[in-house]
DNA sequence: GCGCTGACTCCCC
DNA sequence: AGGGGAGCCAGCG
């Protein structure tokens, strides 16, 4: 995670590690949306998990790629998408002829509902 | 401080 | 089932 070595750390900041904690307990080959995340982690917006795993370095142990939307897909473009979606293929993600991934078969909720 | 921009979601058509 | 619109809030110029 994103953590100053001190206690110098900012509230977003906090809430950014908040929820660098919450994804890294999504378990491969499942996967969770931005808006269970957010609630996981005590936020109101979805999109703040969104901008938290853009700023994670590429040799985080932050597994970002298990998180998607809320129907399903991958919200990333162009060749990050394209990568996201490897990665989960190759942990048996599975989706569908429409880039669709069954929420039902591979979202992870931990007690937590997950949507 | 203000306005714009999203790795978003919910709520209606 | 899917698209449009409003709400969302941290970051940045």
């Amino acid at each position: 995670m994103i953590r100053r070595p001190d206690k110098g750390a900012s509230p977003s900041q906090v809430r950014i590690d908040a929820i660098h904690v919450h994804v890294r307990k999504i378990p491969a080959g499942r996967v969770a949306t931005y808006g269970a995340i957010a609630r996981r982690a005590g936020l109101r917006s979805a999109r703040i998990v969104g901008a938290a795993l853009a700023g994670v370095p590429a040799e985080q142990a932050v597994p970002w790629h298990r998180v998607i939307n809320a129907s399903g897909r991958i919200s990333l473009t162009g060749r990050a998408g394209t990568l996201q979606r490897k990665l989960l293929e190759a942990e048996g993600v599975r989706f569908d002829a429409r880039g669709r991934i069954d929420l039902d078969a591979f979202g992870w909720h931990d007690d937590v509902p997950l949507r």
